[in-house]
DNA sequence: ATCCCGAGGG
DNA sequence: CCCTCTGGAT
């Protein structure tokens, strides 16, 4: 088979999951909360290796106490530290906020750069905060994100054979519309949540059972 | 003991 | 590639 039509096939099953997703989780948004695009990458920034239960927990104080870049930027670190203890890494996440916020005061207006190379000279941000951001604040395209849950569904599914999250979003962009990036990421981490867990995935209430080569078929 | 919408450094 | 940063939930 010609390295053409196996993207092909692999294409046609991205889309019959990405409809089927759809359909599962009509309604299914980023479920970060956060009221301007700066609160969304500190929250962002936040979800680091924590649920974003945990984030929704915390960034109501935190925001109160510190609403923009600004504030932020000339917050008391130890204070921040505080605010943000419970979602784990907090002196790195702390540093990271501050940093990005000051960067963002200092050498964008106070504003979030809606350009990928910007936001990621930013403290603490990478593609998967970058991708985020760009999609949910701006309404911004620029990448597939790919979060733990993304990429262990992407391969269970069969999808990439990559484990680094940077080669997964290369395999997945050319396998799906570009205005289907995030539909796709945020249905994948919803799936992720609700079935595709990753230590008891619930392979008998699948309905991508049937497309995926991971499915544990044994009977007992 | 393992995982959660990661990133940075070696 | 590896390791570290960190707390909470299961």
């Amino acid at each position: 088979m010609s390295g053409t039509s196996r993207r092909g096939f692999k294409r046609q099953k991205a889309l019959e999951i990405l409809t089927r997703l759809k359909r599962l989780y009509p309604d299914a948004i980023c479920s970060l909360k956060y009221d301007t695009p700066v609160q969304l990458l500190v929250a962002t920034i936040l979800s680091a290796q924590c649920t974003d239960e945990r984030v929704n927990k915390v960034t109501p104080a935190l925001f109160d106490r510190f609403p923009d870049a600004a504030a932020l930027a000339g917050a008391d670190i130890s204070e921040i530290e505080t605010l943000v203890r419970s979602t784990g890494f907090y002196r790195n996440k702390a540093k990271n906020i501050q940093g990005a916020c000051r960067a963002i005061v200092e050498k964008f207006g106070g504003q979030v750069p809606k350009q990928m190379e910007q936001l990621l000279e930013l403290p603490g941000v990478a593609r998967k905060t970058a991708n985020v951001v760009l999609a949910h604040a701006y309404g911004i395209n620029a990448g597939v994100t790919v979060d733990t849950h993304v990429k262990r569904l992407s391969y269970r599914l069969g999808l990439t054979s990559q484990t680094n999250p940077v080669k997964v979003e290369r395999d997945l962009m050319p396998l799906l519309p570009q205005e289907d990036w995030e539909n796709w990421s945020i249905r994948l981490i919803y799936h992720g949540r609700a079935v595709c867990a990753a230590r008891k995935p619930a392979c008998d209430r699948c309905i991508l059972a049937d497309l995926c080569p991971s499915v544990d078929r044994t009977v007992s």
